[in-house]
DNA sequence: AAGATTGTTGCTTA
DNA sequence: TTAAGCAACAATCT
């Protein structure tokens, strides 16, 4: 599930909790999580470091370990990267309360539990649990230059300045394929996912499987403006989330309750009352939308 | 029991 | 070169 608003929801989170803590110990319970790098090179390369500052582009989280010392900056620089691909979690854990970042499936009991495949020691006895049932994540160590590899394969980042609709427009003009792809492709747009996808073009009342550059200059703006609004109201609502999941402060966290299409196919729009919201694939993912407001 | 599930990568084809 | 369209990765639930 983990979506920009997710992930950004856990990047606030942790950095209120972590920042400044030093990793005395790790755990690797499951090596296919690191790719590229042995286990023990992973522990060494980060026990001993601390946290300096908690970035995200995309759906990706950026820990970077080392002061930004600009006279050394590229010799100097360790960025831990983890990417919660389908069912990822990091949930931080001081003294039996955890906060719990990403999502509720399957739900979290005890920790660590047999999902628990990397798990970070702090040194004031708190912990971040790296969970992830399908093991799809990942968790690995670059440095600037690999860093800066990594971010030039990311699109433009909504809600940051350089999303403006000139640019969507430019994105959508030569790509001759249906829209909600686009819309998720990472190398094109960062952070846009499967549910989010939905919602915006439910709410900018675009079919997904118009084709990208089929679109009018009117048709562009609403899916503008829409991005925008539905991102930004995700994140206000810290994401979305299935079933029972609360946080360790006991907080909903839930945007499900908004969600206009995704898994409400069945049930009538919300918008004309008129039409139950279909459900079809795309690019194979399931798809939901509205047959009557969405041309 | 088959088909579904939040994401990405890498292969094939055009 | 580049884009589009799939299968695959793994573990669950319906």
């Amino acid at each position: 599930m983990p979506e920009l608003p997710e992930v950004e929801t856990i990047r606030r989170d942790l950095s209120k909790k972590i920042i400044g803590k030093k990793i005395t110990k790790v755990l690797v319970n499951r090596k296919n999580m690191i790719p590229g790098m042995t286990a023990n090179k992973f522990v060494d390369n980060i026990v001993g470091e601390s946290i300096k500052k908690i970035d995200r582009v995309g759906k990706l989280l950026i820990f970077d370990l080392k002061t930004a010392d600009s006279s050394t900056k590229l010799t100097a620089s360790k960025y831990l990267l983890m990417h919660m691909k389908m069912t990822g979690q990091l949930i931080y854990c001081d003294n039996g309360s955890c906060t719990a970042g990403g999502h509720d499936f399957p739900k979290v009991n005890k920790l660590p539990n047999k999902y628990s495949h990397i798990i970070y020691h702090f040194a004031d006895g708190s912990k971040l649990f790296f969970n992830d049932m399908r093991t799809f994540g990942y968790a690995r160590i670059v440095n600037q230059t690999g860093l800066d590899k990594i971010l030039q394969e990311f699109g433009i980042e909504p809600l940051k300045p350089k999303f403006t609709v000139d640019n969507l427009a430019d994105i959508f003009r030569n790509r001759k394929t249906n829209v909600k792809n686009v819309l998720m492709n990472q190398k094109l747009i960062a952070g846009i996912g499967n549910i989010y996808a939905d919602e915006i073009l439910w709410d900018a009342k675009i079919k997904p499987t118009r084709i990208a550059n089929k679109l009018s200059a009117e048709e562009i703006k609403r899916i503008y403006q829409a991005s925008n609004k539905i991102i930004k109201k995700a994140i206000e609502w810290r994401g979305t989330t299935f079933s029972n999941y609360v946080d360790g402060n006991g907080k909903k966290g839930n945007f499900t309750s908004l969600l206009k299409v995704y898994q409400r196919d069945g049930e009538k729009c919300p918008r004309c009352k008129n039409v139950k919201i279909k459900k079809i694939k795309v690019g194979q993912r399931g798809t939901h939308y509205c047959s009557r407001c969405q041309k």
